[in-house]
DNA sequence: CGATTCTTTGAAAACAGTCAATCTGTGTGG
DNA sequence: CCACACAGATTGACTGTTTTCAAAGAATCG
């Protein structure tokens, strides 16, 4: 048992996934380090270099800039069980361009960039786990390009609540709306003309 | 030596990039399929399952989708040292939604997903490598939906030429304006503008 | 309840798409 | 070498979609 239930939900999350012995798991929660952000709180801040890996244990985040004319563009969600963070920033050691913030009180498990390459070199599976997971967002982030270019609007709608309909119902549609990148409004008279038929 | 110029390509791609030794390179080119595809030329057509990893040694090949208007979106470009492919129906097993179109004749080096795999797991510095790749082609590809959700056309139109001006003056730019997601006539318009000032 | 956040609405303006026609340059076959 | 075909780019007029801005209604939270 570990000092804090995120870890041990992170450690959960991991045993599901692949194989750990005693001490792998117990070299990994060494490292963990456990934080609670408060609804509205940023995790990141746009100007800051973000150090970590990200897990969500419960809650939920949003990454997101903010343009010239002060519009917010939300890049990602990560609801729990997902991750979170700013790999540019973290791969260049550059300033970021993104806020992100907790859309709900929210529980994480953060791991420094230098603990999480050598936990993923001591650890095979580690490893494989999140090469894994890099491959399959790389895949859903492709798909979302090219909803990007090739559907309209209401499509893109759509699309979305068939996707993600579990995130769709936790949230304000206007981050629906800054997601797929129309303005509320639109939203609003998209849905009119659906519900109406 | 090898029998085919493109896998030599491909092999001094890798060791500009990785130590290899003697018996490496030629386990790698071993499985290398070489393959020349001449312009407007299809390497993959929708609908086809995608079984390999496609390294372009030399030409220039285009993904695209054709949407139910009979419109062409075209996803990504593959210049010499560019990987290709679907990864989505590599991965899946699914028949794939995209053409993949040689925009000059080309020349290619295939291995099989299986084949791929089995490189991978042998050679740690080639899976390294590979996840490398990955990992940029994943960062890249956020800061493209970044771009899409978050500019205006013209905008999109200027960090294209400024991200890719070799690709920009290699293709005709009613690809420029597919990839970016709007119409030619559109992108007419928006030099027209800028060029006047 | 009062404050805040979120959604909806309307009217006008900006923007992008459509369609059809023309113009331009390139390359091929006679 | 010319004529023609073809792909690509441009233009104009029109339509349709989306944004903008301002205001008013819900809904939620402390």
């Amino acid at each position: 048992m570990n000092p804090s239930p995120v870890i041990d939900k992170f450690i959960r999350y991991l045993t599901d996934k692949i194989t750990l012995s005693a001490e792998e798991t117990a070299q990994i929660a060494q490292v963990c380090i456990p934080k609670k952000i408060r609804k509205r709180q940023l995790l990141l801040q746009e100007g800051d270099v973000w150090k970590y890996n990200a897990f969500v244990g419960g809650g939920f985040l949003r990454t997101y800039s903010i343009d010239h004319k002060g519009n917010e563009h939300i890049l990602n969600f990560a609801p729990e069980n997902y991750w979170s963070g700013d790999r540019e920033s973290l791969m260049t050691g550059k300033p970021s361009r993104f806020n992100i913030e907790a859309i709900e009180d929210t529980d994480l498990v953060l791991i420094t960039k230098e603990n999480f390459d050598l936990l993923c070199r001591t650890i095979p599976q580690l490893n494989d786990l999140v090469n894994a997971i890099l491959h399959k967002s790389f895949i859903v982030s492709q798909d979302r390009i090219h909803a990007g270019i090739s559907l309209s609007a209401e499509e893109k709608y759509q699309k979305f609540l068939d996707q993600y309909p579990q995130i769709a119902n936790r949230i304000p549609q206007h981050m629906i709306a800054s997601y797929i990148g129309i303005t509320p409004e639109t939203l609003t008279r998209i849905r009119r003309n659906n519900t109406g038929k």
